[in-house]
DNA sequence: CTCCAGGGATCAG
DNA sequence: CTGATCCATGGA
């Protein structure tokens, strides 16, 4: 990777592991739309972010050098040397060679993690179209607008007035309550996201299912998207069947047996392969009618 | 019409 | 303890 800058424009030349499509459509982040073609825009950490992509070129703008090296560079997980992590996961598996083959630009983002929860408990039960809906609607009733279309995502002071009604209104249906209750907690300092991050992952989970609507599913993708834990493996209905039926024959298998298997086959890494592996099956879809 | 979606709470046994 | 059922909503 090479970086230069430019007024208000980082470029980001010989870019290894990096294909902004895949980074934003494999379901680890909601806000983003594509602009253009090879373009896309983003809307994170309180900022709008244009990237165009030309194979190893990457444009971003507008960004000064500053925030790229405050922001961006950790966003993006560019410290990470993707290449080795995919040259470990696949080792001696046919399968993760395949799926890293697949979508090898794959990177985990490091969101914010409020945001990333709120977000979420929004996901559960719901498709990818609807949740970026709901997403997008909750950012203009509550967040602050940066032109007419849309909003930045509200933080929590911007949520400790809204009622269940309020989240009714906007579609969330069944998961108002849990954004009440999720408000709630952290608004009374029963949880302290940012303290998660330094502590084990296992102590972090049991901090975050103690919300409503915060199950393993959902504290698995917090954890793993914004709080630097890339040894989860969530287990979602895509993964449930993809990993059942490339790694077991096409058995049904219980969620908690299948985080168990993830963990000790991909260890640490755990969190990388089921990014390469729920993207390749959702594009394929595979596991789709128990084909 | 029915079924399903990046699940989890609650109830039944 | 495990398994079934319900939950709002919109698209297929």
């Amino acid at each position: 990777m090479k970086y230069a800058f430019y007024d208000n424009i980082v470029k980001i030349t010989e870019a290894d592991s990096f294909n902004i499509q895949e980074i934003l459509e494999c379901g680890q982040c909601f806000r983003f739309n594509k602009t253009g073609e090879n373009k896309y825009r983003i809307i994170a950490l309180n900022k709008v972010l244009d990237i165009e992509q030309n194979g190893e070129t990457i444009f971003l703008s507008p960004c000064t050098e500053e925030e790229f090296k405050e922001l961006w560079f950790n966003y993006f997980d560019l410290g990470t040397d993707y290449a080795e992590i995919k040259k470990i996961i696949s080792k001696d598996d046919p399968i993760m060679q395949k799926a890293v083959e697949y979508a090898g630009g794959i990177r985990l983002l490091n969101q914010e993690p409020f945001e990333t929860l709120i977000s979420f408990i929004i996901s559960q039960n719901n498709n990818i179209p609807r949740i970026k809906g709901i997403i997008s609607r909750l950012s203009k009733a509550y967040g602050n607008a940066y032109n007419d279309e849309d909003s930045f995502f509200p933080d929590l002071a911007a949520l400790i007035p809204v009622c269940n009604d309020d989240y009714m209104a906007i579609g969330t249906g069944f998961r108002a309550k849990y954004l009440c209750d999720c408000v709630e907690k952290l608004k009374n300092n029963e949880i302290d996201l940012h303290s998660l991050y330094n502590m084990p992952a296992e102590a972090a989970k049991k901090e975050l299912l103690k919300i409503k609507g915060v199950g393993p599913k959902v504290a698995d993708c917090v954890l793993l998207f914004s709080l630097g834990k890339r040894d989860m493996y969530p287990v979602d209905v895509w993964v449930k069947r993809v990993t059942e039926l490339l790694y077991f024959d096409g058995k049904d298998i219980p969620k908690e047996e299948i985080s168990r298997f993830a963990a000790e086959k991909w260890g640490k890494y755990a969190g990388f392969a089921q990014q390469y592996l729920f993207y390749y099956a959702r594009s394929e879809k595979i596991g789709v009618d128990r084909v």
